[in-house]
DNA sequence: TGAGGCAGCCAC
DNA sequence: AAACGTGGCTGCCTCA
């Protein structure tokens, strides 16, 4: 038996690795009298990398721990360790994790016999019950919710860091902080005592913060909630979606072209790099535009809003026609989009793509500071939503549709049901539109289409916490104009205004902190309590969606679930059946809060997730290989859309 | 040369 | 009195 030790709270705690027979007999020994005592054992392991579905991906390392001893096994050795640690998991009753959802794909993937279904039931995840004691990051003034800062926080403050203790022991073999976990010796003494550190602390952390999410009157029930929306999403994740590596491949060859086309415009201008915002304000600058605007840092701002005042377009990059157009800036804005399109979403999706073409985004489930998800690896939730080109690449399995599904104006709805407003509520019921009604209010009966979208800003800008300042600066009014509209919206919805007020009160009053109506704990800045409607707004968004996203599983439409957005289901089926599963998606999201309805809208597409982006039945049928395949289909694609 | 801050841009 | 929220990610640039 190797032997090592991991320091905390001034003990050595013994970290073994097992070697020889007797040494794998002692760790099933130690498994056994665990699960005979019912005992809950921490479990992590150490991989390659953090692309689980990458074909060069391997566990390198599972972890096994409770408060006062570790097991390594170096599964990487061979079938036998890696039975062993199947053999394991099966066993144990009770486990915990940190980041439940990452160990427990790994494994379903890479250990034989272990699936997702058969350890989320019975593991405990110590990232949850941080995120509901605290869910700000670190850089939001959190204590940080992953292992390191937590086990500093609520185990001991002088525990190693075991990841940066690791960047340094790979910069001695020649490697980085991303390349070292893949390249690091198996039998390293610091990596081996570093990796059973994260099980003993894990073990040790989860009391801990059990205790805290008691201790602070967090709603229990969040906590199961939590574990099976995390479940859930894990389910999708492992699905994935498949991608057209084809189309994929041409339209980063396309996009490639085209930013570098756009980069040798510049370069006419004296912009060796249009990445270098030095180098294009210094350009534009000197070919005689006048910028006012100012980074945060003070320097020149040349971000998209100047570019196209500049270029002459508008949001949408149409020609406005109010001056002569600087060619520089266009040729910014092109070359910069092209490459934006391709780096991070058309590459992303090739490089990220397993075997069988499909990516894996990674779904955070529980992620922002408002309990919001997130989607990395690629990042789903944020492909370009005005133009069909990128999300084309998405494609439906083989005879499948897409399917998308979102809640129909969600935080309008949810701004009347926290608020109680009688008008906007009575509005909501009616089923009249929420903006025609402000706009009328606010500008009379006789308000023109112009008043209806100041209308709309103004909602969104109070839902934001925004001021009449920055909706001056959306909308061209003047600011005395934008202070009008806020207050004739606030005179339109009076109950909304003053529980806006009130709201901000109770949340100085209690720290900074909110208790949403899921029970949920929400943190705020102290320079920033008027961003707490926003963040209640948001945060409650996000628990009808996961509430909803738990319907569809108990209904049986999992399986149809390609990723959550947001308030957005995106999903596929066979092609008679997508109308239905649409449907039933549909009904398991709808639900009511507070006596508002929350309805939703389901969508059928073509093959690709870009068809259901596409204007119209022609344009989708030009450009969807499904419906070219299928004549017959584009009847009912005109019939359906229009 | 790697790490991290800043600027910018994509989404809801 | 006023305060636009939540993320992921790439490339430049500076610092050690």
């Amino acid at each position: 038996m190797i032997e090592y030790s991991f320091p905390v709270l001034g003990q050595q705690i013994p970290v073994r690795v097992p070697q020889a027979v007797e040494d794998f007999q002692a760790f099933q020994r130690y498994i056994i009298d665990r699960a005979n005592a019912g005992e809950r054992v921490a479990y992590d392991t150490e991989t390659t990398g953090l692309a689980t579905y990458s074909r060069d991906f391997r566990i390198r390392t599972a972890q096994f721990g409770t408060p006062n001893q570790a097991w390594v096994l170096q599964v990487e050795k061979g079938s036998d360790l890696q039975r062993l640690s199947s053999w394991a998991l099966r066993t144990l009753p009770a486990l915990s994790m940190q980041n439940r959802n990452f160990d427990m794909l790994a494994s379903d993937r890479h250990l034989p016999g272990i699936t997702l279904e058969k350890l989320a039931p019975k593991t405990l995840d110590t990232y949850i019950h941080l995120h509901l004691s605290d869910p700000r990051r670190r850089d939001q003034g959190g204590i940080g919710n992953g292992l390191k800062d937590a086990s500093a926080h609520y185990v001991d403050p002088s525990a190693p860091d075991t990841a940066a203790g690791l960047y340094d022991e790979f910069h001695k073999i020649g490697h980085t902080k991303d390349t070292g976990w893949r390249h690091i010796d198996i039998d390293n003494p610091l990596y081996l005592s570093y990796a059973g550190g994260d099980v003993i602390l894990t073990s040790r952390l989860l009391p801990k913060v059990q205790a805290r999410v008691a201790e602070l009157g967090i709603n229990p029930s969040l906590i199961p909630f939590e574990h099976e929306v995390g479940y859930v999403c894990a389910l999708i994740e492992r699905r994935g979606m498949r991608i057209d590596r084809e189309y994929t491949t041409r339209l980063s060859a396309e996009l490639s072209d085209e930013s570098a086309r756009w980069a040798e415009e510049a370069r006419k201008y004296g912009v060796e790099n249009i990445n270098s915002t030095r180098q294009v304000s210094a350009a534009l600058l000197g070919m005689g535009e006048e910028i006012k605007e100012r980074t945060a840092g003070g320097a020149v701002q040349v971000d998209g809003n100047v570019l196209k005042r500049l270029a002459d377009v508008d949001r949408q990059w149409d020609p406005i026609g109010s001056r002569t157009p600087n060619p520089l800036a266009m040729a910014i804005l092109r070359s910069k989009r092209a490459s934006k399109w391709r780096t991070s979403y058309a590459d992303a999706m090739l490089r990220t793509a397993d075997e069988n073409d499909r990516v894996h985004p990674k779904i955070g489930a529980l992620a922002a500071r408002t309990a919001r998800m997130s989607i990395s690896d690629p990042p789903f939730q944020q492909l370009p939503s005005g133009k069909w080109e990128v999300r084309r690449a998405v494609i439906a399995d083989e005879g499948h549709r897409m399917i998308s599904v979102d809640y129909s104006s969600v935080e309008p709805r949810v701004m009347a049901a926290l608020s109680g407003d009688e008008r906007m509520t009575a509005a909501i019921l009616r089923g009249d539109d929420l903006h025609n009604l402000t706009a009328a209010s606010v500008y009379g009966p006789d308000f023109v289409p112009a008043q209806r979208k100041v209308a709309k800003v103004v909602q969104l800008g109070v839902a934001y916490g925004g001021g009449a300042k920055t909706i001056a600066a959306q909308t061209g009014l003047t600011l005395p104009e934008a202070q009008a509209a806020v207050r004739g919206y606030k005179r339109t919805y009076p109950r909304l205004a003053r529980y806006i007020r009130s709201l901000q009160a109770q949340v100085i009053r209690d720290g900074y902190t909110l208790r949403t109506p899921s029970g949920r704990r929400l943190v705020f800045d102290r320079d920033a309590a008027y961003a707490s409607f926003n963040g209640e707004i948001q945060s409650t968004a996000r628990d009808i969606f996961a509430q909803g996203l738990l319907e569809i599983h108990a209904r049986g439409l999992t399986q149809h679930v390609l990723l959550p957005v947001h308030d957005e289901i995106i999903a596929d089926a066979t092609d008679n059946e997508a109308p239905d599963i649409a449907r039933e998606i549909g009904e398991a999201m709808t639900m009511t809060l507070r006596g508002i309805p929350l309805g939703t809208d389901p969508d059928v597409g073509g093959a690709s997730w870009g068809s259901l982006y596409m204007k119209t039945a022609n344009t989708m049928i030009d450009n969807d290989p499904w419906y070219r395949a299928n004549p017959e289909a584009a009847h009912i694609a005109e019939r359906e859309r229009g």
